[in-house]
DNA sequence: GAGGATACTGGAAACGATTTCAACAAAACA
DNA sequence: TGTTTTGTTGAAATCGTTTCCAGTATCCTC
């Protein structure tokens, strides 16, 4: 390559990285000869003199649940504009995958992390892991120290949703949600009771259900909640297969909604708005938060230690639709 | 690392990559110093000498598509148990985005990719940019030459339903799938044509629609539709955005599933089990297909230049579920 | 026109591994 | 014992860049 235009490397290399110092001759006879032979940078050898991969990685719980898939797309178009390519680790929240990815990712150099651990970051061997020096941004989990984060106000969503049925009449309220170690079912679960609290409400009324993520669980779970006597009036349903679930559930045993039942999902799914009766949906942008993650991310590549802001925090929104109505007797 | 251990550059070289000829001495100290020194190799450096970069790259449409995402899933699993990493692109169908990715991969260098291209394989631009001896599997797309494949039977599938469907009597159908470029909707079509063929059916009462993915244009499409005095009685809906726009098309003119009008889902997504009434579903195993074709391009990289088989075909089942009945008023 | 600042250029030393090759020691064989 | 074979080792070259440094040409200033 610097033989075909005639230049030395060091040149050569200047004029790519449009660096200063290079004549307009030079620069011309470069980027005609790489054009004419086609040639691209090595990224290993420029990496191994730079000490930069170009790469950052984006460990998920799971990457097929589209609510994760939808933010890496959305943090993936913002990384490879500002030219970095995104690897992927599914972690299937299982510690050990965790830690494996997470040593992979290091044992590679990556340039950044997005993370969005399983079991939360307060976890020690976790912390270990990132703490290599390596820019991290936190998406919805809590962060430790002064790490970068992306969080979600479920705690406000929640709140909303709950004071929303709440004011319908319901006071059997459960609320069906994600496992509790990690920050967005915590926040909703403080949401809920708070939307008790303020109202002075007994909350011995309210039912909360915690659960792992299989869709038979939630299934089953949530059918022995229905058949129950004091079942609840209205149910909160995570919006993946916990909603699925819950929606089968309510099938199965009879009850209609909204009429003798209230669902809500908790995340806006295709599901939820195609369903009949259309599901009324807490909604939050995960475009926005896969760009704000993707942004912070970059920012702390670039060196600017202290951007704008390294902690951003966005709204949820409640979508009323069809599946919530007063319950059918009121039991106040 | 070298000095830690007392040994030579080359006897670490050696005794890490379980080399031949290391004296039992040195695999002991050097390997007392790894672990000492938490050392681990610089993939860069490595790369650099070994031209691989043991990674490869997964380029979707739309890596937000449960679809694509449980076959990034079950692909990064496997190729992550091998040592290599996944790198993902999500391009949006865009065929710029989609030249700018593979540009991408290909400056990087990686070992392989998986690929799902939005126009098909025949696309030449598309097809220069993979003829680097990149080794390349295509994922449910059209093969040139020998590439290596993983192909979803949808014609078979497509076939299936649309004979149900005309086996419960109905005549007039609408098959509403994607973007007839891509080999999934040109085989389903081709299944679909199959099966009033076979009964020697006039083909002039089979509808026939084709749309872009957008789910607002196929629920406008779908009311369309089905304000038409000769409405089809039944919809084979792909099962994802346009799924969802069917169903609350039908929603909105007040037709009611299935009694005034049959749906039948092509892919089984939450949605389509959960949906009241369930809906009839084509399934198949999105796993399988990421398993398969990981498989395939480890083979390739492993250089077994014909390993069992360089392309796999993976069944399509249908899961018969409430959504589907006899027509109200036969139409024959 | 001399002197110094300024703009460019190419040679050579990194970066951190793998791999070739020659040297050496120990073992096997005659 | 001398010769070959075998096994093990380290020195040095290499991969393709970036970057430091010294050297040269050009320009400006007095």
């Amino acid at each position: 390559m610097a033989k075909a235009a005639g230049v030395s490397l060091s040149s050569v290399s200047r004029a790519l990285n449009g660096g200063k110092n290079v004549s307009a001759k030079i620069a011309r006879d470069v980027s005609a000869a790489a054009s004419k032979l086609g040639y691209q940078p090595d990224f290993m050898a420029r990496g191994l003199r730079t000490r930069s991969t170009g790469m950052v990685g984006c460990l998920v719980p799971d990457i097929a649940n589209p609510l994760n898939a939808t933010i890496v797309r959305a943090a993936e178009a913002r990384l490879r504009e500002a030219g970095y390519m995104l690897v992927v680790a599914s972690t299937a929240n299982d510690p050990g995958r965790e830690r494996s990815a997470a040593g992979e990712f290091r044992g590679r150099r990556l340039d950044g992390m997005l993370v969005a651990p399983g079991s939360d970051a307060n976890d020690t061997t976790w912390r270990e892991l990132t703490a290599t020096g390596t820019p991290v941004v936190i998406v919805d989990r809590d962060p430790l120290d002064e790490d970068p984060a992306v969080l979600v106000d479920h705690r406000a969503g929640a709140q909303a949703a709950t004071r929303y049925l709440i004011g319908l009449g319901h006071r059997r309220i459960a609320l069906l949600t994600a496992d509790a170690r990690m920050r967005p079912s915590r926040e909703r679960i403080a949401g809920f009771h708070e939307a008790f609290n303020e109202l002075n409400l007994d909350p011995g009324g309210a039912q909360l259900c915690i659960q792992a993520s299989p869709m038979d669980f939630a299934h089953a779970d949530t059918l022995a909640l229905l058949r129950d006597a004091a079942r609840p009036t209205a149910i909160i349903a995570l919006g993946t297969r916990i909603l699925a679930g819950t929606l089968r559930a309510a099938r199965d045993t009879g009850l209609s909604v909204p009429d003798d039942l209230s669902v809500l999902s908790v995340g806006d799914t295709d599901l939820a708005a195609a369903h009949t009766p259309a599901i009324t949906a807490l909604r939050w942008s995960l475009d926005d938060v896969g760009r704000a993650a993707a942004e912070l991310l970059l920012q702390r590549l670039r060196g600017d230690v202290d951007g704008p802001q390294s902690r951003a925090v966005l709204p949820v929104d409640l979508v009323l639709r069809e599946s919530c109505a007063p319950p059918r007797v009121t039991s106040g």
